[in-house]
RNA sequence: GCGCCUGUAGCUCAGCUGGAUAGAGCAACGGACUUCUAAUCCGUAGGUCGCAGGUUCGAGUCCUGCCAGGCGUACCA
């Protein structure tokens, strides 16, 4: 609808110079917005204000001439204003609105789907959470987040894949191998003196009970290194693997898990690490390896491997980063905790150092999650083995409450996530309010399906009667949708969509209240479902890039 | 010290990359269920957009400085 009336207007301009009543040719771009105020108008535009300068001419003058040269064939406009300083404001027919919702009847859940994207291969690496513990609360918001925007680029004509990165090297996994080793010598009945530095928590000693049924005490009679990589390579299965589960249950399901030792095991840290070292890159310092990461931005440079011979992270994050560029993405797209935000500038002259430009790849920073329980926040501390874990989370309150309030705030604020108001089935809780639309609407269809009533569609717009101030507004929400869309995959903000979900369903459960869908009149009552049906559409189609589900009863 | 994020109604937050009179929800107060689901709706009240400058026709939005909070600032992960 912008993009008709922007032609409308340039076509206008054309035709004024044409005739001589404008001095220019040429012509700023036309850009329409949906002004905040119902009084202004459906649509508004600044054109004459932004024109003033290049036509020498005042702002209001040039409103004019454009509104006398209007050329509405279709009669969309019910009036058209001019207003303030010359803001251009363009009131629609009822009518005008009409064939959104054929649209929508027509594409169903592919609505508000397009081609922005043109195929192009794009990364979502998210969660990557180390494989030494369950997930908590905060990976959830970045499983949550991560989940959608792959959704909504998908949703825009990328080709996205969905990635966990495993850190299965280094010493994290050797200290979760001991801490394995040690439990499971404490459960044979051997004496033994639990450092504090390592993993507290109570799965290493399911674990260690776990490999001592297969393996029986024998294994854990002597500390060994092979025997502690034992213990490590069994408790990263099993964590990497209930960390699967508990995603799979939070409808998260990933296309790659690409492990980290990969890199090593197959050669390609090494080859990256020596032609880095040739293009100077990488340079030799007081032993260890640094990277050249000041001429690229960042503050300092980095190192790569320490004097002792060990990889630092930064050392396979290069080798991974440039991997996913060799497989062919042209961006990669990263979400992180944001207390990792200091270690952007460093990868991202990485990513430039290697030859790819620094626009291709993109952090998305998830601020962390004060988890409340009724409005007091409860102690969780990792060190002390002690936290409340996502699939905690998902038993006490559901997969559709808790991806939703994760997705009710921008990224890079941080967010109170309340157990007891998210298990609330109320007003409080924004998921039930948008999914009760959908349970209505559904209950709709079922009782005119009960009463005989089909619903074929309305022929055309000429036999919908929809002119209710409440069915009005409904259809230019709706109308809204692929833009909203469009912008939440642009700059990789899901909440966009959640935020357009409960505005929708503010104005469809005031029009359910002010008006009745079923009633004596035949054609009313279809073009009433006709509607109906297209915000059953919407809300279905937008939960579904949230990651919640669309019930049709609560 | 330096860097990133945040500061909008009593509380929790939106604000569509500079537009017109700054919006929701909660809490408060007053109303609406013999009707298609009240997990809902309608109404009232609530503001120096942290502070001070600047840019311009026009600033919550952009630039600078300051104040407050969070995070980071390793040859940790």
């Amino acid at each position: 609808m912008k993009d008709r009336i922007a032609r409308l207007i340039l076509d206008a301009a054309r035709t004024a110079f044409d005739k001589g009543q404008l001095p220019s040719a040429t012509f700023e771009e036309v850009v329409i917005e949906t002004p905040k105020h119902q009084q202004h108008g459906d649509f508004a535009t600044n054109f004459a204000l932004v024109s003033a300068k290049a036509q020498k001419m005042a702002p209001r003058k040039i409103a004019e001439i454009l509104v006398a040269n209007l050329a509405d064939h279709d009669g969309i406009f019910a009036a058209v204003e001019i207003a303030g300083p010359g803001f251009i404001n363009f009131h629609l027919r009822p009518e005008a609105w009409y064939p959104v919702l054929d649209e929508i009847h027509d594409r169903k859940l592919e609505y508000g789907a397009s081609d922005l994207g043109q195929g192009r291969k794009v990364q979502v690496e998210f969660v990557s959470s180390n494989p030494t513990g369950p997930l908590h609360v905060g990976h959830g918001r970045g499983a949550a987040v991560g989940d959608a925007v792959a959704n909504l680029l998908a949703f825009c004509g990328y080709d996205v894949q969905k990635e966990y990165y495993i850190n299965d090297s280094g010493r994290q996994i050797r200290t979760l191998g001991l801490s394995v080793w040690l439990r499971g010598a404490e459960l044979a009945g051997e004496q033994v003196d639990f450092p504090e530095d390592c993993y507290q928590g109570d799965y290493i000693r399911d674990i260690a009970g776990q490999l001592r049924e297969l393996k029986g005490d024998q294994l854990f009679r002597q500390q060994t290194d092979e025997a502690v990589m034992e213990c490590a390579r069994f408790a990263t299965d099993q964590i990497i693997s209930g960390i699967r589960n508990d995603l799979e249950r939070f409808g998260v399901v990933f296309d790659q898990w690409f492990s980290e030792q990969s890199l090593y095991d197959s050669g390609e840290y090494e080859r990256i690490v020596s032609q880095l070292e040739q293009e100077g890159v990488i340079y030799r310092k007081d032993d260890a390896l640094w990277f050249r990461t000041s001429s690229f931005g960042d503050e300092k440079d980095r190192v790569v491997v320490r004097a002792n011979g060990q990889p630092t992270y930064f050392a396979s994050d290069i080798a991974y980063h440039r991997n996913k560029f060799e497989r062919g993405f042209e961006t990669v797209i990263d979400v992180w905790g944001a207390d990792h935000h200091g270690y952007i500038p460093r990868l991202t002259a990485a990513v430039e150092a290697m030859g790819y430009r620094r626009e291709q790849f993109k952090v998305i920073l998830v601020q962390l999650v004060n988890l409340l329980r009724g409005g007091k926040p409860v102690a969780m501390s990792t060190r002390a083995g002690q936290f409340v874990t996502l699939a905690d989370v998902i038993d006490e309150v559901g997969t559709d409450a808790a991806r939703f309030i994760f997705l009710t705030r921008d990224t890079s604020s941080p967010l109170d996530f309340d157990l007891e108001l998210a298990k609330q089935k109320s007003n409080d809780n924004p998921v039930y309010y948008v999914q009760y639309v959908h349970a209505r609407i559904c209950s709709i269809m079922a009782k005119a399906a009960e009463r005989g009533i089909d619903t074929p569609r309305p022929a055309g717009g000429g036999g919908l009667q929809l002119d209710t101030p409440e069915e009005i507004a409904l259809i230019k929400t709706l109308a809204r949708y692929p833009e909203a869309v469009a912008t939440a995959a642009e700059r990789m903000e899901p909440h966009r969509v959640t935020f357009f979900l409960m505005d929708l369903a503010a104005r469809f459960h005031a029009y359910y209240n002010k008006h009745r869908v079923l009633t004596e009149d035949r054609q009313l009552t279809l073009s009433r479902l006709h509607l109906v049906e297209a915000v059953k559409l919407v809300i279905h189609n937008g939960l579904n890039l949230l990651g919640v589900s669309a019930p049709t009863k609560m």
